[in-house]
DNA sequence: AATTAGCACTCACTGTTTGAGAGTGCTAAC
DNA sequence: GTTAGCACTCTCAAACAGTGAGTGCTAATT
């Protein structure tokens, strides 16, 4: 069966309709409120046929039509067209974020806030990731007698203060001399770089160091990656009580455990490098507490790097247009923030 | 009325009862299950009695009774007596800290998903106030031309990076001669005592600085304090849809609103000083939505000095005695923890 | 005087019934 | 190919009755 215009239209009314209401649509009142020019039993055929294809469901049999995911997807891949936000919200957004702005992790959590403030969803940001990150300084700091501090500065302005053992006879000169090695050596590098000059030909320049922090290196580097690459930041988890989807209760739970852990969200969200819009509809999702979920994705960049990305999560019945055009333009203002920096 | 034993008892077995069912405790039902040697008539007419001076109530006039707050209070100060958490689940809380430990943060985060898996309500951790405690180290770091970065590192391992713009024309030396004389000058201080500092002699030793020095301290103090200030660890916040009270929508709304909010929080557990157990019970908070919850807190120390907060907020009928018993123990831990590094 | 048995009464809760409303699919007419 | 008409389906909300747990009161018992 073909799909025609007219069935592309009576769809993409019916989607609309369902996005702004969550009730099942019905053929005479789709008649009445859009001008589709044909009588609600012509109406009635076609949906009929939509559902065959499979791009809407019956919730019930005498009741109105719902799309499927398949439906969303139609309607997201070719019907939609994002909307540009007007003006007025657009420079709105841009001020606010600047005008927090502080650390990173400040920047972070308050574009995760006017995120969800924006779209009335679920907004999850994750932070850089250090892998792609540039190492920017490396200091050492005693704290005790047995042990140190090492903080590093990437260009995403990410910090990370690991704490480590180190004997208690290394001196104060000794720390600093290494100090000023590793910036020598590493400021500028990436981590997966460093990794290869590790294993390389490092070795004997580490050697005139004392012993202890040739063994020290891998494993602070290990922990830089490690404790960042799941930091994240959550905003709007309980919009999710505004959507009748979601008005019962074991929806509601299900929903709001899937965000308690760290792990979950990012299998949820998994790593993408594409840098444009990535929509996750319904079924799509793997984990199985997301199946009436949307999740919309993009990333942000530094240095024609992706670095991180911003999410909103939300039920399927999602105000795509919106949520996507939000997304794109919170994401291109993280970079020149990050730029600018 | 006196408040004779016989009625104590009762209404302790009402408390024991409705805290374990959730369920209105009838006459019947607590003559069957407790051992009061007494009909359920003569039950009624205690029950009535102890309703009148306001210590039980009554849902509607055919139902059981349920205890009121004041009811609580009275169970919380006099009735319960806080039980030993067997020795098992004593070194298994230990070694479970003890072995995710490694620096502050991660220790407040895993302390505050143990207190909420032990006691299946919502725990809040506060991290240390930095107020109170003695900074250990400063280094100041030039990040690029612009702008700087200083790290605090205080004895409770609490690791603070502002970032503050600078002068370009600021050298390192001078950058480097001023982080040594703040750390001689302010190591082992804490920020109150800093301020009286600030405000009396210090003028002219920094005078032999850059001028903007004198210009930034404040600043880094205050940006120091305000950061950190609101630190806090939320754990178990889903486990609310485990109890029938709030198997209302609404309720359970209004309650993980209440916590998407750092400020109600930290309205809600208004610090303390005292290092002792507090209980406050439903009405006794004052933001309105918790006016169904119980909030039992208690601190953690260092050098005896309270520092921070563990609190555990969970429904009126809360299990007092375990709940009590788990933060006690918890926060016993975290002291020696603290003191050990 | 305190306790208890007996009894009428109350009230939430559950399951059933009923009617209304929205929507469909089919058929026959346009 | 499109539309009007109609019987049919299914959810939802309101009304209703029966059940059970619990109470308060009274009178008998210890």
């Amino acid at each position: 069966m073909a799909l025609t215009e007219r069935k592309l239209r009576i769809l993409e009314a019916i989607i609309r309709d369902y996005i702004e209401s969550a009730e099942p649509v019905g053929s005479r009142s789709l008649s009445k409120k859009y001008e589709l020019g044909v009588s609600p039993a012509t109406i009635r055929n076609e949906m009929s046929d939509l559902e065959e294809m499979g791009f809407i469901q019956q919730p019930h049999t005498s009741a109105g039509r719902i799309p499927s995911d398949k439906g969303y997807r139609l309607y997201v891949d070719k019907l939609m067209e994002i909307k540009q936000t007007a003006n007025k919200n657009r420079v709105r957004i841009r001020s606010d974020i600047l005008k927090k702005y502080g650390e990173l992790e400040q920047l972070l959590e308050y574009t995760s806030r006017v995120l969800s403030e924006f779209t009335q969803y679920t907004s999850i940001v994750l932070a850089p990731q250090v892998k792609k990150s540039r190492l920017k300084q490396i200091q050492l700091a005693r704290l005790s007698d047995e042990t140190m501090l090492a903080i590093f500065i990437t260009n995403t302005g990410l910090i990370q203060n690991p704490i480590f053992k180190i004997p208690a006879d290394m001196k104060h000169e000794e720390l600093e001399k290494i100090s000023n090695f590793l910036n020598e050596e590493f400021a500028g590098s990436t981590l997966e770089e460093i990794e290869v000059r590790m294993a390389d030909n490092l070795k004997k320049e580490l050697a005139k160091f004392h012993n202890t922090v040739y063994a020290l290196l891998p494993e602070m580097f290990k922990a830089l990656e490690q404790v960042s690459d799941v930091t994240l930041y959550l905003s709007g988890t309980t919009n999710i009580f505004n959507f009748p989807e979601f008005n019962d209760l074991a929806k509601a739970r299900s929903f709001l455990n899937l965000l308690e852990e760290r792990k979950t969200i990012s299998e949820l969200i998994s790593r993408q490098d594409s840098d444009y819009l990535n929509v996750s509809i319904g079924t799509e999702n793997k984990i199985q507490e997301a199946k009436e979920c949307s999740i919309v994705t993009t990333t942000y960049s530094l240095d024609q790097q992706t670095v991180g990305q911003l999410s909103i999560i939300g039920p399927t019945r999602m105000d795509y247009d919106r949520v996507m055009s939000v997304l794109s333009q919170v994401s291109k203002m993280m970079n020149q923030i990050l730029k600018e920096q």
